[in-house]
DNA sequence: AAGATTGTTGACGGAACCTTGACGCCCCCG
DNA sequence: CGGGGGCGTCAAGGTTCCGTCAACAATCTT
């Protein structure tokens, strides 16, 4: 729970205070939008380790929100429905509209606390401690162990608390606000430290070996992958 | 829904059969087991998308078994309990021994069902379609990659930003103002940049190439479609 | 308590990127 | 027919971002 950035959607003020308040306590960070025009913002700029979206709300509602998410934006964040609707059919669009799960009002907070962490740690491979593996890369998150073409690899604490962000997203690119936000929650380090372990994490996996795995794309973060070199018709 | 192989795990002989027929009529395969004995057996020789587990069962619970699954046969197939024990405690230890999801009986078909597409679609990562396509021209978001024609192109962070947005939008016309306020927001610069940089556009993206694909409509806006015209301005 | 490992900070050079402005073309409309 | 606005083209400047590296601080080990 340790870290999770979360975005609220929700218009009533009193229960979005509530769950706020809980999962930050939990040790989330949650951002509040009261409306899907701030949401779609936020959503924009930042990266969410999962959204909880109430269907009713002031102009767009939130099963037109999550499908405009899921079909434009090309988002793949878990969403979570939160809402007093419990018919059969309203639950059924939910879930069509791309939702990842369903959750009734009223509801018990450390439910939702559960279902969070389910969604999360499925969609960061933690279900199980099996290995992470891109090309001849293997992490074994059980033993803290680092291989690439069967040799050992010795790596940081941090540097392979990033090396296994980047290889469970892989081939997705991450941010250097995902990375700093995951890695420090909110005490990130004023000048940028990340750029000096990243360097590090290179001099390791990369720099022994003929293929570069570990790519920059300045602006925008880093990932990890085989890269196809783009056909340069720079002028 | 189509070929799924799903594992009931269900010592209810009644509803298991109701499920079981409900599923299969969806186009699922089911495999059923009564006990965790059997289910042991099964998932250890065959492949499941997917798990449904009751909580009381001969011998061995649901829980104690999910937790096997994990930890032991590191196996990560969704995992959805299905029980009639609806307390708190109960649901919060489903979610702790490593279920993705936990329904409570009696529940309706339908949204067993749902839940079941929602954890496959997700384990199959096809929540998202992963790239663009107009024409031969392709755009993948997460990794940031643009190729035509199965090259790939080199595009600076806006240039790509301004790709994704005439892409999503394609056919339609986005209009300079539309362009402007999405890439920029409230901080539009002063003298129009946007033509500078819709320029390194086309020159990535139509100049080696046949036929263009970034049409302007003078006055109106840009749009990504495939026109009958080939360049006009072949130089 | 001393030494080793790890994390953080700052500096520097270089590359990539965004913006700006200038120039000329074409088309539309006066 | 001629002027003007919108657009394509292009180069240059300034800024931001990144790789590199060394030194210092914090933490852990022995």
């Amino acid at each position: 729970m340790n870290n999770l950035s979360i975005l609220l959607v929700e218009d009533h003020r009193q229960l979005a205070q509530t769950v706020l308040e809980y999962l930050e306590q939990e040790g989330a960070s949650v951002d509040y939008a009261g409306n899907t025009r701030l949401a779609r913002e936020l959503v924009q700029e930042h990266h969410y380790d999962l959204m909880l979206l109430d269907v009713m709300l002031p102009g767009e509602d939130g099963y037109s929100f999550c499908q405009y998410l899921r079909k434009e934006l090309a988002l793949d964040m878990p969403v979570i429905f939160m809402t007093a609707r419990d018919q059969l059919e309203d639950k059924l669009e939910g879930f069509d509209r791309g939702g990842d799960d369903y959750i009734v009002k009223p509801f018990a907070l450390p439910e939702l606390s559960a279902r969070v962490a389910a969604l999360v740690r499925r969609q960061r491979k933690e279900v199980t401690a099996n290995t992470l593996q891109i090309a001849d890369l293997e992490l074994d998150p059980a033993r803290q162990e680092v291989r690439r073409d069967g040799q050992l690899l010795k790596l940081s604490p941090t540097a392979f608390r990033i090396l296994r962000i980047l290889m469970r997203e892989s081939p997705k690119v991450v941010s250097r606000e995902q990375l700093e936000h995951e890695l420090w929650g909110d005490l990130v380090p004023d000048s940028d430290a990340l750029r000096s372990h990243l360097y590090n994490l290179r001099k390791a996996v990369d720099k022994p070996f003929d293929i570069a795995l570990l790519n920059t794309l300045p602006g925008v973060g880093f990932s990890i992958q085989e890269t196809a070199q783009p056909h340069s018709n720079a002028q």
